[in-house]
DNA sequence: GACATCACG
DNA sequence: GACGTACGTGATGTCC
C-alpha cells in the first residue's frame, strides 16, 4: 500500500532505547570474537528486530514503521527542572560503544531510524502518533513505557513486545485508574521516582486516580483543593501545587516536536539482503546471520573463526612490533585518527609528561590506540637535539603539531560522552589533561579492572600486567631517560625512540582492556568496579588537586627544636655508651648494648644483627638509661626527618599546599594508600608528634573539619560475625571495650577499671587481626598462657567470632579468595601454603573482609560526597581510612557536618543493610590537631 | 636494593 | 611437637 498516510495505514513506532536496555540486560556481556568489542546489546537488539520483522505478517501488519531513539542527555525538560532524571545511573561503559551500532543495525534492517537532538524518543513518538491519528490511520507503539500511555486511544494502542500484550484504553485504565486523557494528571500527582518527577509527596497512583476521578481533572482539583476532607491530603495539595504543575509539564509529552520528515517517509521497506547480511557478518553474529539468510532466501555469509583478513592475524595473536607504530606529525594524520576513534567508540590513551608528579608535570605527547598493534604517538613539545644541547635548547623538534592545535582537535573527543577513554592509571592522565582545562570522560582503567579482579594475586602496574597476561615485556623507560644526575625528561627523548615507547603503552593498555573487560562480568566484580573503583577516580583527582595547606614556618621551627633536643640526647647517649657512635644505626646500637655493655636479652634476627626495636628497648629501659634516651632520640629523629623536614619539601611552590597522591589499587583490601607524601600516617598518638598536625591549617576565613567513623571495623565485625551482644552495645551507644571486658571478666560496667578495659580493647583489635595467643601476649606483655586464656574466654562468650574465623578460613581455602559485604574479592593464594606462611594467609583472610568492608563504606561515602556538598563553600581534602578531612568557609561548618555525616553514616545503603548503625564524630578547628 | 624501624588506621 | 605469628600501609636511614 502506498500514497499519503491515512485511512487503512498502520504505523508502528518502536521505542529504540527500551529495546537496547532490554537487550543489554537480557544477554551476558558478549564480545566480538575478533577484537573483543562489547556486542551483547547489539546482538539482542538485532534478535529483537528480526523477531519483530518475522512476526509482521497478516492483515494487521504495519504499512509504516520507525525505530525512535533518544538523543543527547539534555532536553527541554532539564531546562524546566534541573533534577529531571538526575538520579539515573550512568550508562554502563560496555554499553556505550554499542549505542551507535544499534542505529547502524536499524538501518541495516532497512527500517527508518529517527532521533532528534534535545528531544526524548517519547516526544517524537507522541508527535508521530498524533499525526497518524489525525490522518485517520492506526498507530501501534511498541514499548511498555507508562509515559506513553497518555497517547492511547482513537486508533493508537501500545504493544508490549516481550509479553506480546497490547494495551488499549481499558488497559490504561487498569494501570492508572483513569483513561488516557487523564493519565498526565495522575502522573503529575503520583510523581515518578525513576525519572525524578517530584509529584505530590505521599500521593501514589491509587490516591491520584481517586482524586482525579472525583474532581474531573487536575486544574479543577487544585482549584478546589480546600474542599478535600482528609486534612493531610488537602495540605499536601495546597502546599505543593506549583510542584504538581511542574510535574505535569514534565510528564506531558510534546506532540509538536519539529520533525524534518513525514509519515510517508516511514513506509515499510524490504531489507536489502546484502546490506543486512553484511552488517550481521561484520558483527560476527553466526546464528542470526543464518536465520536471516534463510528468511530472505539467500546464502548465509561465511564468518570465519579468525574473521580478520588473511594478512592480519587474529587480534589475540598480533605480535608487538614497535616499528609499526605511527608518528603523528600533522593535523591530517591526527584527524584520521580521531575519525577512527569515532568509528570504534573507544580509544586507549596514554600521556607522556616531564615528570611523575602530576601537579607539576607538563604534557609532552599523547599516544592513542584503537586496535591491537596499531598505535600512534603524537609528540607535542619535544625539544630539538641541536649543537647547543648542552645549554638546553628550547627549539622544538621537527614533526610536531603545535600543542594548541593538537589539543583543539583532541579535546572534543576526550570530552565526548560517547567515546570511552581507556587508560592505565587514568587518574594520572586525567589530571594532566585537567591542568589544560580538559575533562576526560568517560573513562575505563585497566589498572582498576585488574584490581577489581585480581586483588591479592599480583600488582597492577602495566609492566606486571603485560608480562603476566601478554607475555610481553614493555620497552623500559630507564635507557631512554637515563638515571641519576644525567637523567633527562621525556621531552628530550629523540622522537623515534619516543614513538616506540609511548605508542606501545597505549597498545598494551588497549589489549589489556580487551582482555579484562569481558572477564569482569564472569568474575562477578562488575558492581565493584563500577561503584567502588571507577567513580572514585575523579573524586581522588579533585582531592589531590586541592591539597592541604601546610605552614612551613611551623614545621621549620619544630625542626630546629627537634634538632637541638636530639643533639642534647646524643651527648648523653655517648656518655652512657662510653664512646661516640651512629645512634641511627641499629647495628652499632646493638653491639653497644649487648656486646660492649653486655645487657641481657640480646636476640639476633635472621640477618645476624641484634634486634633493637622499640619493644626491646622499652624492656631494657628498666635496667639502664641508655635505651630510654635512644627511644627519645628515635622519636625525634622520626618526627624530624619524615615529617617536619620532608613535609616542607612537599609544599607545592605554586599552591603553597601539599598534594598527596592516593593509590587506588595499592592495598589488597580495598584501602587507599597515600604517597608522596604519605598523609595517612601523620603523628597523633604521642603528644609531641601530634603537634605536627598544628602545621596542617585552614586558609584565612576557613576552618578544617574532620569526620571520622567511630569503631567502624568492630561494628562491621559485629555485623559479619553476627554477635548479638556487640550489636546491641553499638545500638545503645555503650563503650564497646568496656562491654567486652564486662562480658569476659564479669566486671559490672560501672566498676570497670581502665586496665581491664585496656586488655579488652587489645583483644577486640586482636580479633580483627586474626588473633593468636602469642600476639596478644606480646601486645599486652603478659604470659602466653594467660593471653590464651583470655582468647578462650572471648570465644566462649562470643562464639560467633570463632565461627566467623573458621568459616572465613574454609571459604578462602575453597575459593582462593574472601569477600567484603560489597562483593570486593581479596585473593588469598597462600592460604594452603605449608609452614608459617599459612598462618599469615589465614590471619590476612580473617582481617580482609572486615578491613575491606570498612574501606568500601568510606569509598562509597567519598563517591557520593561531591554531590552531597555541592554548592557549599567546602572542599574534601584528605582520607585517612576512617576519616575525611574538609576545608570549609567559616559559618558553613555546621551545614557541611550535617551533609557529610549523613552521607558517611548512610554510605552502606542501599546495597548492604548493616545490623549496626554507623556513627561519625566531627571536629572543627583552625588546624588538624584542633579539628581531630 | 634489602633490612630495620616506626608513623598511621 | 616445632615453627613462627597479630591486619593493612609508606618513608627514612643504614649498610652492603
Amino acid at each position: 500500500m502506498s500514497g499519503t498516510f491515512g485511512k487503512g495505514h498502520h504505523l508502528h513506532l518502536i521505542d529504540g532505547s527500551a529495546f537496547i536496555f532490554r537487550a543489554y540486560h537480557a544477554l551476558p556481556p558478549l564480545t566480538r570474537k575478533s577484537d573483543g568489542l562489547p556486542i551483547g546489546a547489539v546482538a539482542g537488539f538485532c534478535n529483537m528486530l528480526q523477531r519483530y520483522v518475522e512476526g509482521n505478517t497478516g492483515p494487521d501488519a504495519p504499512t509504516h514503521v520507525a525505530v525512535i531513539f533518544d538523543k543527547g542527555s539534555h532536553t527541554f525538560r532539564n531546562d524546566m527542572y534541573d533534577k529531571y532524571k538526575a538520579n539515573r545511573e550512568a550508562m554502563p561503559e560496555d554499553l556505550r560503544p554499542q549505542i551507535p551500532l544499534t542505529r547502524t543495525a536499524t538501518e541495516a534492517f532497512n527500517i527508518a531510524c529517527k532521533e532528534k537532538q534535545g528531544y526524548e524518543a517519547d516526544d517524537i513518538i507522541a508527535t508521530l502518533a498524533v499525526q497518524a491519528r489525525a490522518a485517520g490511520g492506526r498507530c501501534t507503539i511498541i514499548s511498555s513505557d507508562k509515559d506513553l500511555m497518555q497517547l492511547v486511544g482513537g486508533g493508537v494502542e501500545m504493544l508490549d513486545a516481550m509479553k506480546n500484550k497490547s494495551i488499549d484504553r481499558d488497559g490504561v485504565f487498569e494501570k492508572f485508574g483513569v483513561f488516557p486523557d487523564r493519565v498526565v494528571d495522575v502522573q503529575a500527582l503520583a510523581g515518578d521516582s525513576v525519572d525524578n518527577v517530584p509529584g505530590a509527596p505521599g500521593i501514589g497512583i491509587k490516591t491520584a486516580a481517586l482524586l482525579i476521578n472525583e474532581y474531573g481533572d487536575l486544574d479543577t482539583l487544585l482549584e478546589r483543593a480546600g474542599e478535600i476532607k482528609q486534612p493531610k491530603r488537602r495540605q499536601t495539595l495546597i502546599d505543593h501545587a506549583d510542584q504538581i504543575r511542574l510535574s505535569r509539564d514534565l510528564v506531558q509529552l510534546d506532540e509538536n516536536t519539529p520533525l524534518d520528515f513525514t509519515l510517508d517517509d516511514l513506509e515499510v521497506r524490504d531489507p536489502d539482503a546484502e546490506q543486512l547480511l553484511g552488517f550481521l557478518a561484520e558483527m560476527e553474529f553466526r546464528t542470526l546471520s543464518k536465520r536471516v539468510a534463510e528468511v530472505l532466501g539467500k546464502e548465509a555469509p561465511t564468518i570465519a573463526d579468525a574473521p580478520v583478513p588473511a594478512d592480519a592475524p587474529a587480534a589475540a595473536d598480533v605480535p608487538f612490533d614497535a616499528d609499526l607504530y605511527e608518528h603523528v606529525s600533522d593535523t591530517e594524520a591526527l584527524q584520521a585518527w580521531i575519525e577512527r576513534i569515532y568509528e570504534f567508540g573507544y580509544v586507549a590513551v596514554d600521556t607522556e609528561t616531564t615528570g611523575l608528579d602530576d601537579m607539576v608535570a607538563q604534557l609532552v605527547g599523547v599516544s592513542l590506540c584503537v586496535e591491537p598493534g596499531k598505535a600512534c604517538y603524537i609528540p607535542l613539545i619535544h625539544k630539538a637535539r641541536g649543537s647547543d644541547d648542552l645549554f638546553g635548547s628550547d627549539d622544538l623538534a621537527e614533526g610536531q603539531i603545535p600543542l594548541e592545535e593538537a589539543l583543539r582537535l583532541l579535546t572534543p573527543m576526550l570530552q565526548d560522552p560517547a567515546i570511552l577513554k581507556i587508560g592505565q592509571n587514568m587518574k594520572y592522565d586525567s589530571k594532566i589533561f585537567g591542568q589544560l582545562g580538559i575533562n576526560v570522560a568517560p573513562i575505563d582503567d585497566t589498572m582498576l579492572l585488574s584490581y577489581a579482579m585480581h586483588a591479592g594475586l599480583h600488582g597492577h602496574g602495566m609492566d606486571t600486567l603485560s608480562e603476566r597476561y601478554q607475555s610481553h615485556t614493555p620497552i623500559p623507560i630507564k635507557p631512554l631517560l637515563g638515571s641519576g644526575k644525567s637523567a633527562i625528561t621525556f621531552d628530550k627523548v629523540p622522537l623515534a625512540d619516543a614513538v616506540k615507547y609511548a605508542a606501545e603503552d597505549a597498545d598494551i593498555t588497549l589489549r589489556l582492556w580487551q582482555l579484562f573487560k569481558p572477564q569482569l562480568h564472569r568474575v562477578e566484580v562488575t558492581k565493584v568496579y563500577e561503584t567502588l573503583e571507577r567513580p572514585l577516580v575523579p573524586v581522588l583527582a579533585a582531592m589531590e588537586r586541592s591539597g592541604v595547606k601546610v605552614d612551613r614556618d611551623t614545621l621549620s621551627r619544630m625542626s630546629n627544636a627537634f634538632a637541638q633536643k636530639m643533639a642534647g640526647l646524643e651527648d648523653e647517649i655517648y656518655q652512657l655508651a662510653g664512646r661516640k657512635f651512629n645512634v641511627g644505626s641499629p647495628k652499632q646500637l646493638g653491639e653497644i648494648l649487648f656486646d660492649e655493655m653486655a645487657l641481657e636479652g640480646g636476640k639476633k634476627g635472621k640477618t645476624g644483627a641484634y634486634a633493637t626495636g622499640a619493644d626491646v628497648l622499652e624492656d631494657l629501659a628498666t635496667e639502664h638509661d641508655l635505651p630510654a634516651r635512644v627511644l627519645d632520640w628515635r622519636q625525634l629523629s622520626k618526627l624530624k626527618s619524615t615529617y617536619t623536614d620532608a613535609l616542607q619539601d612537599h609544599i607545592n611552590p605554586d599552591t603553597g599546599r601539599v598534594h598527596t597522591s592516593y593509590s587506588i589499587a595499592g592495598a589488597s583490601t580495598g584501602r587507599l594508600a597515600s604517597t608522596d607524601p604519605n598523609l595517612q600516617n601523620i603523628p597523633i598518638r604521642s603528644e609531641e608528634g601530634r603537634r605536627i598536625r598544628e602545621a596542617f591549617v585552614a586558609e584565612p576565613g576557613k576552618v578544617l573539619v574532620a569526620l571520622d567513623y567511630s569503631q567502624i571495623e568492630l561494628r562491621i565485625l559485629a555485623h559479619i560475625a553476627n554477635i548479638p551482644e556487640l550489636k546491641q552495645a553499638f545500638q545503645d551507644g555503650i563503650d564497646i571495650h568496656a562491654l567486652t571486658a564486662s562480658e569476659m571478666f564479669g566486671v559490672p560496667l560501672d566498676e570497670m577499671t581502665s586496665d581491664v578495659r585496656r586488655q579488652a580493647k587489645a583483644i577486640n583489635f586482636g580479633v580483627i587481626y586474626g588473633i593468636s595467643g602469642f600476639g596478644l601476649a606480646r601486645n599486652l606483655r603478659i604470659p602466653r598462657a594467660e593471653a590464651q586464656g583470655f582468647i578462650d574466654r572471648y570465644f566462649e562468650r562470643f562464639p560467633g567470632i570463632r565461627t566467623y574465623m573458621n568459616d572465613t578460613k574454609a571459604f578462602a581455602k575453597e575459593h582462593g579468595f574472601v569477600q567484603t559485604l560489597f562483593g570486593r574479592k581479596i585473593h588469598t593464594p597462600e592460604i594452603s601454603a605449608k609452614g608459617p606462611r599459612a598462618g599469615f594467609a589465614q590471619r590476612a583472610a580473617i582481617n580482609a573482609p572486615i578491613q575491606g568492608t570498612a574501606a568500601d563504606v568510606i569509598r562509597r561515602a567519598m563517591i557520593r560526597m561531591p554531590d552531597a556538598i555541592k554548592g557549599m563553600p567546602a572542599t574534601m581534602l584528605l582520607q585517612v581510612h576512617d576519616e575525611l578531612l574538609f576545608e570549609v568557609e567559616k559559618g558553613a561548618e555546621d551545614a557541611l557536618i550535617d551533609a557529610a555525616r549523613h552521607v558517611m553514616e548512610n554510605a552502606a545503603d542501599p546495597v548492604v543493610k548493616l545490623d549496626v548503625k554507623l556513627t561519625v564524630d566531627a571536629g572543627i578547628g583552625s588546624n588538624w590537631a584542633e579539628a581531630h
